[in-house]
RNA sequence: GGGCGCGUAGCUCAGUGGGAGAGCACCCGCCUUACAAGCGGGGGGUCGUAGGUUCGAAACCUACCGCGCCCACCA
């Protein structure tokens, strides 16, 4: 690290005790530690101020956080420090999720390093592993989010697991259990062969797989029935063969039955709607205990439901199959069904949709199986109404038509994981099989033969609890009544379903107004896109274009990081960003620092009252003018979670109209001891204390820094959010430094065109200024184009037509680049006379005079003079070249 | 199979009924006393295609082409 030190101490004053450079390293830390220790983050429940809570999507403790959570903790840090500058009672509340398959598949791969599985070691000891492996993974977390700046409450952190929260877990259970809103049953579900737990439909991910399709003719002669089928192994499972009942081809076959092949056992042939005639055969194997489809067909035929492969998806049928793999007895079943000539139609390539385990990416085998449910229907209900009523908005809206999609097909929800990271299902089974639902008040029973159930349930069912569970839920604490409902929730559109939808069930269904009526977790659910590369990927290990935040933060800083993903963050959309954009935003905060160098080296102040407009130049004026309009519409961009703007908004006002124009601008004034300098100087303070509080809920630190430099102040987290004052809004003045802006430009583009260094002074004479009504800013705008020094070495004459109404006569008194002025004019006139052209052609047409409104008409009409205007002056100013 | 969204400058994206924009990249010129992590200037787009509505369409409607995502029990 660089030291400068010594440079920023305060008796350094000129600068304002800062270096020439942004050096984020020797800020961050610092002032983190400084926030943390004075109690900024800290919420008060017993605040008289209005709450806004946000509860953090609590990471995995599966390891170190990736660019999407800091995408995701940048938003959330960002709107709580503007809450908190709007006066809100802020709390930010940190945690972490157990992540039960997850998080057990982490270690589990760790153990087998060492050649071990979690059964070598037994359930006490591996859970004690997944412990330690916790601690060290959630170290590594929190250390993330305090190098990112995140603002939480950190004497508020909570952890899935933790007792309170698994007294929620316990207590919302047996009241589910109570409402007969959870069931236990042997129903088929998605299992992982590999996991060897049960798994929920969203825990499923589905993709085009190539299969191969066969055809195998079950019975003989006159009634025999030719399936087709992707699975032949499950034939060893078939209780019967299925026909549509309007199915011509088969419908003398119905009630009649087959012999199933390889078995010797008979079926039989039945009628079911759900068949497609359409498909293959139009016949098909109906195995109850393999397959979904088939189990419903089974329920509502009273099949019976052989299961025929074990919890690895083994065959347990006696005789030539048993102990195959499902993916060994294919081909065999297939061979020894050739061999009784069986094979109609042999192999074909067939796509089709197959789940895979969502962990492991292993092929799920739809199994038969007792499991505990939630019933899903009536919570279902609830979540979709409290959005339909508008109690709960979803930004962006559309998203909220998938939400529906989703809430309203919802299946009951399989919450009974065969795992052993997590929380332990509170039933109890007694010696004569009868079931106790334990909530966490009760003692489980205590005679001989009770067991508690072995599973544990499903991750999502406690971090469906989060957003009260961490405010002491069942409990009616403090904290509960003053935070919930939390404010916003701040996630990706990833987790819509998995995460979003489930607290809304259990929030409406657990927690209850003084009137009996659920009260929605949130208000707003604000949902990012994921963060890609800058060509629009998906990032990767594979690709190679991964990005870790850390490595970022300590190259450019968090605030440049930050930044970085802030600006591409509008509601759902995706963010892309790349290495050379964060340098960009690098760039800009050290753009900040320099702007308040320049105004410390210069004397800007806050102290004393902001000057009346009445008192200021135009300068000022404009520049206060842009800050309202700034403000105005930064306020309305973060109204509607368009970060992304807000970004871009604030990056313009501080670049171009304060950086560019205004320092500059401002040069000459305060190069003098006036009052006007006086002014302008509060002016400037004023300016840059109100930028550096707009920028502070993205960019905390280097604003902090500034800030502290400018003011003074304690700390910027506690200055007032900016409002609009509308005493400062002033279109004359921005009319009026537009107009010089267009002049100063004009003159640049002819130094330029004419090969002009900066170093060369232009001895030039100014006319026209007063026709736009800027002639007092003349020796602003000499000083900006570097005209009239004494010792000019350059003399020319030129007529600079300033489009847009504003012409201006720079004669130089001399010899100039005629061939450079002359395609110079020859341009603009061409497009003058584009202009004129259009203009005349809109004017000339009746309908458009009779049916557009009087405003664009005009405006048409003004364009069409000032190009007519324009003509005439390069005409002239052509005339006048010498030449060639 | 159902649903949603997107095609605007080389890249990433704003703009959603009245003069085609930004950042980065690119070209030219500059160490101009806050900043070379900078300053000034510049080039570059028949707004996916074809119809339609309108005085006027990048924007609204229809179809098509291309891309992406989500959901789904097609054997």
């Amino acid at each position: 690290m660089t030291d400068t030190t010594e440079a920023r101490t305060p008796d350094s004053r000129p600068t304002g005790g800062l270096s020439a450079q942004y050096q984020p390293g020797e800020v961050e830390q610092l002032r983190y530690e400084r926030w943390v220790s004075e109690g900024y983050f800290s919420a008060d429940p017993k605040s008289e101020k209005p709450a806004f809570t946000i509860v953090i999507p609590p990471p995995n403790v599966t390891g170190s956080l990736h660019v999407g959570h800091a995408l995701d903790h940048t938003i959330q840090d960002t709107l709580v420090r503007l809450k908190r500058m709007q006066g809100f009672e802020v709390l930010w509340l940190p945690g972490m999720d157990h992540a039960g398959i997850a998080t057990q598949n982490v270690v589990e791969r760790k153990l087998a390093e060492q050649q071990l599985s979690r059964h070598d070691l037994g359930r006490e000891k591996f859970v004690e592993k997944v412990w330690e492996w916790k601690a060290e993974s959630g170290g590594a977390i929190l250390g993330q989010m305090r190098r990112l700046g995140d603002s939480v409450d950190w004497s508020r952190e909570r952890f899935t697991m933790d007792e309170g929260l698994s007294r929620a877990v316990q207590t919302i259970f047996k009241r589910l259990y109570d409402d007969e809103l959870i069931y236990r049953a042997n129903r088929i579900i998605n299992w992982c062969p590999r996991c060897l737990t049960a798994l929920s439909d969203i825990e499923v991910e589905h993709t085009d797989d190539e299969g191969e399709l066969v055809s195998i003719r079950y019975g003989e002669g006159e009634n025999a029935i030719v399936v087709a089928t992707t699975r032949a192994e499950t034939l060893l499972g078939d209780t019967a063969v299925a026909v549509h009942p309007d199915d011509e081809r088969y419908k003398h076959l119905i009630g009649t039955e087959v012999e199933l092949p390889l078995t010797g056992r008979r079926i039989p042939i039945i009628a079911d709607e759900h068949v497609d005639p359409a498909f293959g055969t139009g016949a098909v194997k109906v195995t109850p205990a393999h397959d979904p489809n088939d189990f419903e067909i089974g329920q509502r035929h009273d099949l019976p439901s052989l299961t025929v492969m074990d919890e690895r998806a083994v065959i347990t049928v006696p005789g030539p199959f048993q102990g195959l793999d499902r993916y060994e007895a294919r081909p065999a079943v297939v061979a020894a069904l050739r061999e009784q000539g069986r094979i109609v139609a042999e192999k074909r390539p067939y796509l089709h949709s197959v789940g895979h385990c969502s962990r492991c990416k292993t092929t799920v085998e739809p199994r038969l199986s007792l499991q505990w449910f939630v019933k899903t229907g009536p919570l279902a209900q609830a979540a979709g109404d409290a959005v339909r009523d508008g109690r709960v908005t979803i930004e962006p809206a559309e998203l909220s038509k998938r939400y529906f999609a989703w809430v309203d097909n919802m299946h009951d929800w399989c919450i009974s994981r065969q795992l052993w990271w997590g929380h332990r299902i509170p039933v109890w089974y007694g010696p004569a099989g009868e079931v106790v639902c334990v909530g966490p008040d009760e003692q489980p029973p205590s005679g001989e033969g009770w067991r508690q159930d072995e599973d544990v349930l499903d991750t999502w069912f406690s971090s469906g609890l989060w957003p009260f569970s961490t405010l002491g839920w069942p409990e009616r604490t403090p904290e509960l009544e003053k935070f919930y409902p939390t404010s916003v929730l701040v996630t990706g559109y990833d987790i819509l379903f998995f995460w979003v939808a489930r607290m809304m069930m259990f929030g409406l269904y657990a927690v209850r107004d003084s009137d009996g009526s659920g009260v929605q977790p949130f208000n707003v659910v604000n949902l990012h896109g994921m963060v890609r590369d800058q060509f629009g990927k998906k990032m990767s290990k594979s690709f190679g274009n991964v990005v870790d935040p850390l490595d970022w933060i300590n190259r450019y800083g968090a605030d440049a990081t930050r930044f970085t993903l802030a600006r591409g963050a509008n509601p759902g959309s995706d963010v892309p960003i790349s290495e050379e954009w964060c340098q960009g935003s690098r760039n800009f905060c050290n753009k900040l620092w320099n702007a308040t160098r320049f105004a410390l080296m210069n004397g800007a102040t806050v102290e004393g009252d902001l000057p009346p407009s009445s008192e200021l130049g135009a300068l000022d004026r404009w520049i206060l003018s842009r800050l309202q309009h700034t403000v105005a519409e930064v306020n309305e961009q973060f109204d509607s979670y368009e970060y992304a703007k807000v970004c871009d908004t604030l990056y313009h006002f501080a670049w171009d109209d304060v950086c560019d124009w205004y320092v500059e601008l401002s040069k000459p004034v305060l190069a003098q001891d006036t009052p006007e300098a006086a002014r302008t100087r509060r002016v400037l303070g004023h300016v840059l204390d109100q930028l550096l509080r707009l920028l502070h809920p993205v960019i905390p630190f280097v604003t902090e820094e500034l800030w502290i430099a400018l003011t003074g102040g304690e700390t910027l987290m506690r200055a007032a959010w900016p409002a609009v004052d509308h005493a400062y809004v002033d279109d004359a003045a921005e009319e009026e430094l537009a107009a010089l802006q267009k002049v100063v430009t004009e003159v640049r583009r002819f130094r330029s065109d004419q090969g002009l260094k900066p170093s060369q002074r232009v001895s030039a004479a100014l006319t026209g200024l007063g026709n736009v009504g800027i002639d007092t800013h003349e020796p602003l705008i000499r000083s900006l184009a570097r005209l009239d020094a004494p010792g000019a070495d350059f003399t020319a004459t030129a007529t600079l037509a300033v489009t847009g109404g504003i012409t201006v006569d720079l004669d130089t008194r001399g010899a100039i680049d005629v061939a450079a002025e002359r395609a110079r004019l020859e341009k603009d006139r061409a497009a003058a006379e584009k202009e004129a052209t259009q203009c005349r052609a809109k004017l000339g047409n009746e309908s458009f005079i009779g049916k557009a409104p009087e405003q664009v008409v005009t405006k048409i009409k003004d364009r069409l003079v000032t190009a007519e205007a324009d003509l005439v002056r390069i005409a002239a100013a052509l005339e006048a070249l010498p030449a060639a």
